[in-house]
DNA sequence: GATGAATGAGTGTTCATTCAT
DNA sequence: TATGAATGAACACTCATTCAT
């Protein structure tokens, strides 16, 4: 009974004890998956249950309601991910350029490509039902993120490589695509898959070298955004 | 259909007839505004019927269901635009750059700052609960939408205005600012005024100014964009 | 289907019309016997509605909550019959210890022996979990009452009937009988039938003869009190 | 039993062993405080244990479902105090006006003011839930009761100090005050303090002075219930 | 013995849908 | 056609009870 009792080949921890600390978590990715997929009100409360393994009763144990649920959801997809960016920005060598598109992919790997993406469209589909938590969010989400932004495109102006672009609307040229990104991805682009074109990762590209050209001094001459059609991709579907 | 193009010895056009004919009409307007406020789920038949001026029963003799009446807001509000559009895009004298900035705000004054937009972000928030409809969203909106921008931004290549994108993602680099501020507008900016910036015709231009810089063989030398502050911004802002 | 094409042996007024003016009065009885007979927290609502003869839906169409049920059914039974009391007492003519007595039958027939008796059970026995509506319990059935019997007593002082007796505590000499009466009906003598003694009658008869012997200035000699034995009574259940 | 009775070498008797003794009686008296305050079914087993110190499982560990814990409370409660009071009354002394007295005083200093009152609320509250254990309290407390006032009013009348009064319904007179003021108590009196009048003491006092009117061969022949605000009383308290 | 995490049957309440008038 | 009373399936949430530790 004691933990020294345990046979060496059992698992450390039985069952229960490992699933105690776990609850939580499971409860909130099983959440985060049927909110995304479903939406607040058509998601089922046993149905997160069900699919984190436990019953009902023990998701009431951990979150008091749905809507604290849905909320800690919200909460827990992000935990203070922007501390970690500033410091990966502060500390950035190259030119800003480089910074920008470096941000676009760290973003698309870190967010836009995980379930986590599926938090900001769920944000924009709720919002209106939920104005405390939408307040939540513009302060630990919106605002932290536009203020990254700024910071990129003023380091850019600063050092001579982008044009002096007014800052108050330039963040949301950079933000506009990928939030775009992430509405289309779990709402037409889960009912039609490539609907979007062909790669997301293509997309961002286009919007990169779009936005570059906005704001560079000096753009580079020719398209260097891959085409579709180009060879490097299967002909099977272009135009 | 105007009122005073009723002879006056008729005894139809009485008010209560020229209701009964518009009933379907307000409850689909009055369905739009709750579904799109609220989301379908969160929307209550009793209210889309008060708000309607009719009885819960009058809304069940007109849509068989509220998923029916769903589809139906949808559908009512795809008016094919596109037709008229293409007319005007094909008659277009200006150069394409010109027909691109027009196209933005014929939208903005169309769809974006009226009611209509409301679809779009309705759409999106519950794609994925009417896959069928997001199917007919898909044929008679997107595809259509992205076919009229092709169109334009293939005109400016083949006239040496743009540069030779590639068409597939470009269509995109367009359009998603116009849904980003769709959706922006019906969400976070309805819980929280001003969160945007300052002004949608701001944004708009902005956007304008980024995507001409982007496609533009020669784009403007100096930043066109109004600032809502500054004069001209140089070290306004930058330390 | 037009109302002239009904039969005249049809009887007036269809089974729904009736229904819908009587509906709360048959809920608000069916809730009483339930309440009365289970307490509030063991009466399932489903089966008040049924007992009603409607579904559960139909109960919440007039009664928001089983709180407010609650509430409903307390206040319906005590319509204000402290008027009409009133008034029988003001042009009472015989002399006060008629009166009493008249007061204590009146109270029998009309509230005692009824189900409105289960009101006072059940305002006893839930009291404390409904502190608002005892507030209006208090106001609006005992501070009348008590003021009732005040009256009645005092009329017996001025005219020299009664002994001049502190009034603040007989009232409760003179209405404990009645609500023990009315406790003890609906608790164990449902469960113990009999287990009062006999015939609630004669112990209201008991009552009134040990209270105007405290009250009286010249008492009865000799004890008028029907003996359950006595000659008077059917046989049939003598001890 | 006492502290101070433990041996100072004695393992035995740590804080820890007491404690495990005493829980089921801490349990009981958390369980009768709030059966009587909120009822059987609003009461929560949760409650019970949190109120005893120890978890809801321990609880279990006792009584092996809340039903048979509420009939555990009651018999608990309901100890055979008869017996001591019978030899109480076959030894006194005085007459029996007095022995009267004496039994109202004693029966509100050992129950009428304790918390042992709340038994009777409890048990008049639910009786209908509970018919075994109404069952078990009508043998073994009303019954009990009821012989002893019954001994007591017989030895009036065997004295002559009684008038030959029916014992069948005088035992109703005599008891009803009693278990009209429990019932006061644990309900209206708990929600609005001082609804009775002023204090129970008084209120008993004026029930025996009553009560004695009654059964008394030669009452007193004036009022002897001390008013609180009639100029009749000795100053002490009087205004 | 004691715990408290887990359970799931049971309850109050909602709301789309029906239908007699 | 229009009503609105009635329905009942479906849901969020509770809480007595269990049991592995």
């Amino acid at each position: 009974m004691s933990p020294t009792s345990t046979p060496p080949n059992a698992p450390a921890g039985t069952k229960r004890e490992r699933r105690k600390e776990a609850r939580p978590g499971e409860l909130l990715e099983a959440a985060l998956d049927l909110f995304v997929e479903k939406g607040f009100a058509a998601t089922r409360v046993d149905e997160v249950a069900a699919r984190a393994g436990v019953s009902k009763g023990t998701l009431f144990l951990y979150f008091p309601s749905k809507e604290e649920l849905f909320k800690a959801v919200v909460r827990h997809n992000i935990a203070g991910r922007f501390e970690e960016w500033r410091g990966e920005l502060e500390s950035f060598e190259g030119n800003t350029s480089e910074l920008l598109q470096y941000c676009y992919q760290v973003w698309w790997e870190r967010i836009g490509a995980t379930k986590a993406s599926g938090i900001t469209k769920l944000m924009f589909s709720e919002a209106q039902n939920f104005p405390e938590i939408t307040e939540f969010y513009q302060q630990e989400v919106i605002l932290p993120g536009q203020a990254l932004i700024r910071r990129i495109v003023e380091r850019g102006i600063e050092r001579g490589e982008f044009r002096p672009v007014p800052l108050d609307y330039i963040v949301h040229v950079v933000l506009a695509p990928m939030i775009f990104l992430m509405m289309w991805k779990h709402s037409v682009g889960a009912c039609i898959p490539d609907s979007l074109g062909l790669r997301p990762e293509l997309y961002i590209e286009a919007q990169i070298d779009n936005v570059l050209h906005g704001l560079l001094v000096r753009p580079p001459a020719s398209p260097p955004i891959p085409s579709p059609s180009s060879p490097s991709l299967p002909p099977s579907r272009g135009t």
